[in-house]
DNA sequence: ACTCTGTGCAACCATCGGTTGCGCGTAGGT
DNA sequence: ACCTACGCGCAACCGATGGTTGCACAGAGT
């Protein structure tokens, strides 16, 4: 009923290599951009770019550990991410749904 | 437990432009790029190029009919789609939850 | 026949995901 | 204290993509 989709959040875990980005940070909790380049197909100036978007939109927070930058996932903006993506999904789900039964009741007409 | 996202169906899905396409075509089906143009801000060129994305991921189908091009929704595909959705956010889901319990177990020890 | 309307095609532009290359600071080994 | 080496940031560059404008063409309506 919400519907009240935030684009850029959204836009933010469209990107591929930005949500196995997530992955990564919920497996391993503190991933540097240079350990996580390491379990990515990508170089770390790419996942550097890619932290700073996901930084951008909150879903994920740096904090500076000596001379690295350990990340960690936020978990309320991951919950909220989580959330539009059933609400789109249910969206769907129920126009789908409904044009199923409609075509059912063109089928077996309602009487 | 499956994890097997289709990126190209998810890329097309991600676009907000793309999004609204789906919710309109889904709400008025068979629309043409020019009558879904005139819902949207942006121009008929744009959308007939979001549709030929969409319709590369198998999301939409244009049929000719005169002189337009009457798109509507792949249920089955959109199905797909809405089914990777709650896939993903089922297992971000399941990590917060996992995550959540065991700060808790920890605030609280086991015994 | 002439016009309107819907398409398609092409050029062009900004942004984005990705790369390479460089320089800098800081942690550690000796 | 030194020097190495590792982690990081910045900048330039490249191809793909989301967007625009402009034009040329085809099918209905009068």
């Amino acid at each position: 009923m919400t519907g009240a989709v935030d684009d850029d959040l959204w836009s933010a875990i469209g990107d591929p290599t930005r949500r196995r980005l997530v992955d990564l940070l919920l497996a391993d909790d503190g991933g540097t951009a240079t350990s996580l380049s390491e379990q990515l197909p990508v170089t770390r100036q790419a996942v550097t770019k890619h932290l700073g978007v996901l930084d951008r939109v909150g879903l994920v927070h740096a904090t500076p550990s000596g001379r690295e930058r350990r990340y960690r996932v936020d978990d309320e903006q991951l919950a909220r991410a989580v959330a539009q993506l059933a609400d789109v999904g249910a969206a769907w789900d129920a126009r789908l749904r409904r044009i199923k039964r409609i075509a059912e009741s063109i089928q077996h007409p309602a009487k």
